[in-house]
DNA sequence: CGACTAAATATGACAGTGTCAAGATTGATT
DNA sequence: AATCAATCTTGACACTGTCATATTTAGTCG
C-alpha cells in the first residue's frame, strides 16, 4: 500500500479489508498505526544498514570508490522506495515521542555506522577540509548531504530523477580533496 | 497554530473556530486546506527569498564570510520555523499536482537565486571541486546539504538542535578550497 | 432611499479516519 | 473435557475535509 499511494493512503482500515479481517483486528498486533508505521520503518533501516555494511565491506573497489558508491546507493535507495525513504525519515515517525523504541534499536546502529564509514575516509585524507577533524561532525554533514539530495529529488523540488547520477557524481567531486 | 502544534494540528474546523467563523468559511478564500497551506509556504518562500538576497547583497563581509552566513542563515531559518518550513518543502505541499501556481511563482525565483549565488562563489574560485563547473549542480548539492541538515535537525534526528553552529561551520569548511 | 447583486457566512450531511470498550470465537495446553 | 489466553468482531465516539443548499451581510446603482 505504501508502493501504492505513499504514506497519506495507507489507512488501517483499507489495510486491514485488504487483509481480509476486521477494522480492529491490526490493534491486536500493534499498539497503535504509529507503531506499525515504526514497524515497516524499522525493516527499511535494516535493509539500508545491510546495504551500506555489504558495499563498504566489499573487497575490489578502493576506498575512494567505496565513498562514490555510499552517495550514489544512498540516493538510489530513496529513489527506489520513496514512501519508505518517506516513512523511515519524516516527521510522522520521529516528532516528540512517537519513535518506537524498536525502532531506534534498529536506526541508530545504522547512523551510527555510516560516522564509521566516514572516520575512515577522513583517516585516509580524503575528505577535504581544512579544521581539526571530526568524524561525527563530517558524517553529519555528509548524510545531510545525501538526505537532502534524496529529500529534494523525491518530493520532486527543483531537482530532476533523471539527473541522480550526475548530482551524485557532482556531490562527491565537491567532498573529496584534490 | 502551526507554530503551536504543528502541521498535523492544523485543522480548517479548529482554525475556523479560533476565528469564530462556521467551518466552511475558509472555503470563500481558500479552495482547499491544500490552498491555504500554500499560501502560507508562498509566504515562507517570500521570507526566505529576502533573507537570501539581503545577506547576499551586504556590503562589508567577505565573498568567503557570505558563503558561511548563507549555511548559517538558511539552517537557522529552519531551526527558527520548523514547522513553516516543514510546511515549505514537505511532501504534503509538492507530491503530484498539489502545489498552486502561486507557490511555484513565489518558489522558483528563490531557488534560482540560490543558483545565481552558486554561481558567483564558483567563478571566485572559493568551491572544492576538480571537473568541469557546472552552477545548477553545485547548488544543488549544496542545497540538498543545508536541507538535509535543517530537516535532520528539525526531525531531532541523531542531531541536537544545541550542534547547529558547528555542523554549519563544519559543513563551511568542507565545501571551501584550502 | 430602495433594489439588486455579489461576497461572505452558516447549517446539514456524507464519507472517511483512528481508537476504545465489550463481547464472541478460536486453538492449544493442562 | 475444561480452561485460558490469543485473536477477532461489532458498536460507538470524536474527529477530519468537503459538498450542496440556504441565509445573512455589505456595497453599488438608478
Amino acid at each position: 500500500m505504501l508502493k501504492e499511494g505513499g504514506i497519506e493512503e495507507l489507512s488501517l482500515r483499507k489495510l486491514a479489508a485488504r487483509v481480509g479481517v476486521s477494522r480492529t483486528a491490526p490493534y491486536h498486533h500493534f499498539k497503535d498505526k504509529n507503531a506499525l508505521l515504526c514497524g515497516i520503518a524499522e525493516s527499511g533501516f535494516r535493509q539500508l544498514h545491510q546495504m551500506n555494511k555489504s558495499s563498504f565491506n566489499a573487497d575490489g573497489p578502493s576506498t575512494k570508490e567505496k565513498f562514490s558508491s555510499f552517495i550514489h546507493e544512498y540516493v538510489n535507495f530513496a529513489k527506489a522506495n520513496p514512501d519508505l525513504y518517506e516513512l523511515m525519515f519524516g516527521r510522522t515517525i520521529w516528532k516528540q515521542e512517537n519513535s518506537t523504541s524498536e525502532l531506534r534499536d534498529a536506526a541508530y546502529p545504522c547512523f551510527q555506522y555510516q560516522v564509521a564509514m566516514t572516520r575512515e575516509w577522513q583517516q585516509l585524507k580524503l575528505l577535504n577540509h581544512s579544521g581539526e577533524e571530526s568524524a561525527l561532525r563530517a558524517s553529519q554533514v555528509l548524510w545531510g548531504t545525501v538526505h537532502g539530495i534524496a529529500k529534494l529529488l523525491i518530493d520532486g523540488i527543483y531537482t530532476d530523477v533523471a539527473h541522480v547520477e550526475e548530482i551524485c557524481d557532482y556531490a562527491v567531486d565537491m567532498f573529496l580533496v584534490h
